[in-house]
DNA sequence: ATCATTTAATACCATTCGGTATATTATACT
DNA sequence: AGTATAATATACCGAATGGTATTAAATGAT
């Protein structure tokens, strides 16, 4: 080896990444890319295959953040109910804090791509998979703690909190009135005893 | 007016919707619509403008089609809770049984081009909010009828409902276990009280 | 210092994109 | 029958698409 890549390909990556979350699929080109990428084109072929591969390569940097994400901001409280709402709320806030809503990379996937590809079908269940399964835990450790019921059924509010999870996320891209989204949570979130 | 138009112009739309539905937009090209609705090229852009237009046009189909078959559905039974069981079920059971699953057309459009077109941010918004109107219409006629409680909040109840009808909507579309989103259905409805 | 090697940069490839100009064909009215 | 009109069909447009071949530049090892 001898001549060093001058570009960082974990933050070339994180620009892709941002770029394919808030665009999708077919709608960004390779000039488009290697213009936020900061990189030329022929580095990005010889760096991340094709313009395929480079997804999924940002999809699974995107579900691997998501995720620890997720789990993060459910560890970080005391109340369960809490930790679900503040996960909730924390999400709204933010969809209608920025202009352009992007939304949920894995979700816009599932929507564009899923359907389409094999690869990307079985990608993103397995990311949703593994939400509902965080949620579970979530659940149990409510249960074990005394702040929740014990008869509650928690794989089917773990999945149920999945669902309202992308419906929200969803919905929110549409720029509803406020009540509309916090009303629905509300009552979503009533469902945890 | 003299040589008359050799294609009916509501059948060709309708195949555009049905393209457009599975596809997206961006991922739609004039070839395929041409090929798909039988027509010529030319006769495409005298009749329906241009990719966008017709793109509306479908899609406001779309929604019309969409908005009086969940009405008819939600009227076709005595009892509003098994209206609206029946109503996530044959979704679900629908979903399924195609191969390749194409969702709703206005939850594709949501995520594909309602942050990026405020045209179709309102269109598809406005969509959504009259679904959950006539949840709630047919909410209260469960109230009068004495078959729900009178003291339900009917309009955050709808919304959920809206809310959960789009979670699973997408969810589908990565072919989740059949027993994830049945769980979570039957959580949902349980709401209807 | 030279040389092999890998990068970066420019330029280019065929194909497809959305959209039209042009020419031809068919029909309702005079 | 002739003509005006509008729909068809073919061919074409410049621009943009995803992807590369080629050239120039930079660095570690000898």
């Amino acid at each position: 080896m001898v001549r060093q890549r001058e570009f960082d390909k974990e933050k070339a990556l994180d620009d892709a990444m941002e770029l394919f979350w808030e665009k999708g699929y077919a709608a960004t080109s390779i000039s488009d890319l290697t213009a936020t990428m900061g990189i030329q084109r022929p580095s990005l072929y010889a760096t991340f295959g094709d313009k395929e591969k480079l997804f999924e390569a940002a999809l699974r940097k995107y579900t691997n953040l998501h995720a620890s994400l997720i789990r993060k901001k459910l560890q970080n409280t005391t109340s369960v109910k809490e930790a679900f709402r503040n996960l909730f709320e924390e999400m709204i806030e933010e969809e209608y804090k920025n202009k352009v809503s992007k939304g949920c990379f894995c979700i816009n996937t599932i929507v564009e791509l899923a359907p389409h590809d094999e690869k990307f079908e079985i990608l993103t269940r397995e990311h949703e998979m593994y939400l509902s399964v965080i949620f579970q835990e979530t659940l149990l450790k409510g249960i074990k703690s005394g702040e929740l019921e014990s008869n509650l059924d928690v794989k089917a509010l773990a999945q149920t909190l999945v669902v309202a999870l992308i419906g929200v996320t969803v919905l929110l891209k549409s720029h509803p009135e406020r009540s509309f989204v916090d009303k629905s949570v509300t009552l979503i979130l009533s469902l945890i005893k």
